[in-house]
DNA sequence: AATGAATGAGGGTTCATTCAT
DNA sequence: TATGAATGAACCCTCATTCAT
C-alpha cells in the first residue's frame, strides 16, 4: 500500500502464553457482551486478540468454556474496580449517596459488564450456575454496605433490620435499569437519557435510598 | 372472503390467515425471548406455530422483520395487561403501592417481556429505533402515574416536582432488576429469590417509592 | 468457456426426494469404500450425488448415520446379487464349485463391498453392531449352502456334520483374501494377481472346498 | 556412534535418540492400525510415545512417511515372529497343520498386523508400492513352505505342482478372514467367534489344506 | 535433541432463505 | 394459501505442520 515490500511483514508470532491468554480473554469479553452468546463469533475474538483461532481452542477448549471464562473475567474486573471505592469515615448518608453514585458510574464505565450479565440471564444462568467460585465474588461490597448500615444504626440515623444484600439489590436496581434498558427506554419514552440525565438520576436514586433507610 | 377475488392483494386472505399470523407471532415472541435474537431459530417458530417456514417468510419477510413484529407484540400484550389496572379513587400512597406490586407481578407473569427487552437492548435497540409507533406505547401508564402524583400533591401528601416518567423508571427499576437478573443474583448472592422473597421485595419497594414521594 | 452465456445454466433442482435419497446413498457407498470412514468427505458425497451438503444432513442426520446407511446398502445390494444365483438341480460338487466361482466373481465385480467391510472392521464394527436387521441379511446364501450339503450327504458324496455357516466362512475366506489384500500381496509377493490368476485361483479354491467335503 | 561426528548427519545422535525413534514407531503402529490412516492422529502418536510432536516430524518427515515406517515395522515384527517357527523334521502333513495353527495364532496375537494391512489395502497400496524392500519380506516363510511341499512330494504323500506362494495365500486366507472380519461376521451371522471357535477353525483349516495337498 | 507456542487449511454441521409446485 | 425440497454461506472446531527457542 505504502510502497513495494519485498516480504509481507507479518506481525511476529507472539511467544507468550500468558499474554495471549489474557488478550483472548479481553477480546472474548468484548465480543460476548456486544453480540450475545449466539451472536458472538470466535473468529472475531481471534481477530481482536490478534491470535489464530486454534489458539483459542487450545487455551479454552470451546466457545462455551471461553464464554464462561469471559463471564468470570467480567466479575473479576468489576470487583477490582469496587475495591478502590473508599467509604471509610464518611457520614452514613453520605456514604450511601457516594456508593450509589459510584455504582452507576461504575456500570456506565464498564458497559460490557451489564451486557454480559444480560446475556447470561438470557441464557437462564446456565453457565454461572456451574461456575466454581461465582459466589462470594461480590462479598467485599456487601461488607462495605453492612458497615455503613451498622454505623448509621449506631448513630441513630438509620433504622435497624435492613439486610445489606437486599439494600445492594435496591441500589443496583436503580443504577442498572436505566443503563441496561437505555435503548428501549429512549425509543419508548423519548428521553435522551444522556450523561446529564444519568447524573441527576444518580442523585435522586441516592435520595431515595437514604430516605428509605432513615429512622 | 370465500369467493374469488381480483388479483393484486398480496396479504393472505383465507379465514385461517389471521389465525396463522397470530400463532406465528406468539411463537416468535416465545422463541426470541427464550433464545435471544441470534439463538432463535425460524424452524422452531414454524414448528411451534404449526405452520411451514415459507409461510413465515410470506407473512413477515425475514427473521429481522419477524423479530420486530414480535417485539412490538410484546409491548402490545404488556400494555393490554396494564390497561386492566384500576387505580381510581385510591389513596395516593395506596395507589403507588398497588402500582408497584402490580408492576412486579406483571413482569413476573410475563417473563418473555423482560427477556425480549433484554434481547433488544443487547442488540443496541437497532430494531425498536426503527419501529414506528414504539413511542407512546406506554403512555397510558404514565398518565395514570401523573394523575396519582397530582392527587397526592393536591392532598398535600406528595411533594411537587416529581416527573411521572422518572418515577416510572424508578418503579420499573426496582421490579425489573431482580427478575431480569434472577439467575446471576441467585448464583452470586445465593439467595433463593423465590416468590416469597419477591412478594416482600415488592412491599419494600412500595415503601421506598412512597417515602421518596412524601412531602 | 465455450462462449458467452447470458445466464449460468444451473442444473435444475431435482424435486424428487426418493431419487435424491438414493443417489446420495450410492455416492456415499462409493466414497466410504474408497476413502474409509475418516477419509470420506461429505462434500465429495454431495458432489457425486449432485446435491447440496445440507440435503444429505436433512435425509441422513450426520456422517455416522450416512455411513451406517451406506453400509446397510452394501449388504442389501450384495444380497440382491446373490439371490440371482441358481444352484438348483446341480450335482452337489458342481454346485459347490459354482458357488465358489460365483462368490469370487461377485466380490470382484462389487469391490466397494469388500472395501466397506474392511472399513467397518477397522472401526471395530461399531456401526454394524448397532444396526437393526444386520443379522439374517445373508440367510438366503446359508440356506442354499445347507441344501447343497444335505443333498451331497443324501447322495453319499459329502460327509455329514459340516456346518453351512462354517463352510460359508471357508468359501468367503478364499475369495475375500486375495481381493481384499490384492495391493499388499502384489507388492510383497510380486505376483500379478490379475484376472487370469484369480480365475484359476477360484478353480483351485473350488477343488479345495470339494475335497474337504468329500466323504 | 559414541564419538563426535562431522556435520551433515541429520539423524539424531543422542543415546536416547534410538529409543525415541523406536517408541514413536511402536506408537505409530498402534495408532495407525487402530484408527486407520485418516483416523490416526499425530498427537496421539506423540502422546503414546511420550515425545513431542516436532520430534516426530524431525525423525520421520510427515504423517505419510511415519505411516510408511509403521507399515514396514509391521512386516518386520511379524517376520520376526515367523522366524521362530520351527517345522524341521516333522511329518509333512503335521508340518502343514502346525503351520496353519501357527499362522492363525500369529495373526490373533498381533492384531495390528491385520489392521494395518487392511488400512494399506483400503488406501490402494499407495504406500507399499513405493516401499523399497517390501518384496521378499516374507521369503523365509515361502522357503519353509517350499521345503515342506518338496518333502511331502518326495514321500509320495503330496501331489506335485503346488506353488508355495499360492499355498501360502490359501493358508493366509483361511486364517485372515475370520479375524479381519470378526466384527461384521459376529453381527451378521451371530456367531461368537471366540477363542474356542477359532481354535477349532484352525484345526479344520489344517484339514482342508492337507486334503487339498494329498496325492 | 527437544519442545511449547502458534497457525493455515479444511471438515462436519447449521441455518436463514428460496424454489417449484 | 401453503409447503416439501433444496441450497449458499457461515460457524465451530480439528489437525497436520511449522516457528522460535
Amino acid at each position: 500500500m505504502t510502497g513495494p515490500q519485498p516480504k509481507k511483514t507479518r506481525a511476529p508470532r507472539r511467544r507468550n502464553a500468558e499474554a495471549s491468554r489474557s488478550s483472548i480473554l479481553q477480546a472474548a469479553l468484548v465480543e460476548f457482551s456486544t453480540q450475545g452468546y449466539d451472536g458472538a463469533r470466535v473468529d472475531n475474538v481471534a481477530a481482536r486478540a490478534g491470535v489464530s483461532k486454534p489458539l483459542i481452542y487450545d487455551y479454552f477448549g470451546d466457545k462455551e468454556a471461553l464464554y464462561a471464562a469471559a463471564l468470570l473475567e467480567a466479575y473479576v474486573q468489576i470487583r477490582g474496580g469496587e475495591k478502590k471505592l473508599n467509604l471509610e469515615g464518611l457520614d452514613p448518608a453520605e456514604a450511601i449517596r457516594k456508593l450509589v453514585t459510584f455504582t452507576l458510574e461504575h456500570f456506565r464505565r464498564n458497559p460490557w459488564f451489564i451486557s454480559i450479565l444480560n446475556t447470561e440471564n438470557l441464557r437462564g444462568g446456565a453457565t454461572i450456575r456451574e461456575m466454581h467460585g461465582a459466589a462470594g465474588v461480590q462479598s467485599d461490597l456487601v461488607k462495605k454496605i453492612r458497615r455503613i448500615l451498622e454505623e448509621g444504626e449506631r448513630q441513630g440515623k438509620f433504622r435497624p433490620g435492613v439486610d445489606p444484600v437486599d439494600l445492594y439489590f435496591f441500589i443496583a436496581s436503580l443504577c442498572y435499569f436505566p443503563l441496561s434498558n437505555i435503548h428501549t427506554l429512549r425509543s419508548v419514552f423519548q428521553r435522551p437519557l444522556d450523561d446529564a440525565w444519568l447524573d441527576s438520576h444518580a442523585v435522586e436514586a441516592g435520595t431515595m435510598i437514604v430516605r428509605y433507610l432513615e429512622a
